[in-house]
DNA sequence: ACAGATAGCGGAACGGTGTTCCGGTTAGCC
DNA sequence: GGCTAACCGGAACACCGTTCCGCTATCTGT
């Protein structure tokens, strides 16, 4: 009531809190890469080059950390499936999109875990994933139908959980791959 | 050279130290069903009313506790098998053994995740998976393939591990389901 | 340009957990 | 009954997540 209609900036960050925002989402960028999601916060803090503090104020839950390291990371597997369906029949283009989001999963060990992981603290995540990957999927699901393919109705979000958690495993990509091809015939049994 | 050919008991353990073993399998296994196989060390060997030091003599890994724990529980898998391969036409058979893994994959929080969780530490458990669980379903899949059925050519082992990322999430088992039962019908394509 | 207000910083401190180590205890054997 | 070694318990140490607060650096108004 008090406030106008306050459509900007309610407020203006002091420009070094914006670097060590940075430097962290950076850091942490690295350090997940290296050791895992489950690496010591403060090994991530002394990367970045600040006190344990100051990544708390920014990240009070690991979560936090962990969604703007990997939300950029989702996008550039949206913009992948645009590129496939320009590039290749229907049908086509959907085994290759999600041979592509299972290598992106594969490499980022720990996304599917916090994805699934039931911890309503991940849900700005899993958010984005519905938001942005499953309708990409979806996308290329109905564009495959239209095309003539036989599809079984599945809940997009859902398959692509499920090929998430076969990426789970650390035993190679081969079989991963090999479970994944499965998955896509079982889609048009 | 100096000792014997050793075919028996090198030694004879003392009896409270087999007593110990077994209160603390047993407490183990409570623990890990209400917390999860990353429940505290300490509250493992509270249960079981001994030190924390006589746990780490019996179980030097927490890979170990956790294989003594689920071994048993996968005896009782395997003999499913048998009965249902007795009950049921072998197609049917192998549908409903992979739903009753699934189910009990799914109950076991942890199991799926240390099993293909790459640590070699957990060797034995998954190299019993491989002696116990993975010949049960192959037999299920062979006698299924004698009776006629177009079975596509996977390995039992891979595909059994595909089951139990895909029961990983705790998002409830009926997605697990769901996608499980889509593999299923990727193997009849 | 300067000073006051304050957003923001760093790291010490606390509680909880895994792991090690060793003095004391007890079962098994003579 | 007494000896010996296997065995036990828990104190001690290292590491990690998280909180808290005194100090610093930035912004803003003049």
């Amino acid at each position: 009531m008090s406030t106008p209609p306050d459509t900007r900036a309610p407020r203006t960050r002091r420009a070094d809190a914006r670097q060590n925002l940075d430097a962290l989402v950076e850091a942490a960028k690295a350090v997940f890469a290296e050791s895992g999601v489950d690496a010591p916060i403060r090994s991530i803090a002394e990367r970045a080059g600040v006190g344990v503090g100051t990544l708390y104020r920014h990240f009070p839950q690991r979560s936090d950390l962990i969604s703007a390291v990997f939300r950029r990371e989702m996008d550039a597997c949206v913009d992948a499936a645009d590129e496939l369906a320009a590039a290749h029949p229907p049908g086509e283009a959907l085994d290759l999109w999600v041979l592509r989001y299972t290598e992106f999963v594969a490499t980022k060990r720990g996304l599917s875990a916090a994805l699934h992981s039931g911890d309503p603290a991940y849900e700005p995540l899993a958010g984005y994933f519905s938001t942005r990957l499953a309708p990409a999927f979806s996308n290329l699901l109905e564009a495959a139908r239209a095309a003539g393919e036989r599809i079984a109705p599945v809940d997009p979000e859902e398959f692509l959980g499920a090929v998430a958690d076969l990426c789970h495993s650390r035993a190679g990509t081969d079989r991963a791959e090999r479970m994944v091809r499965l998955l896509l015939a079982g889609l048009r049994a």
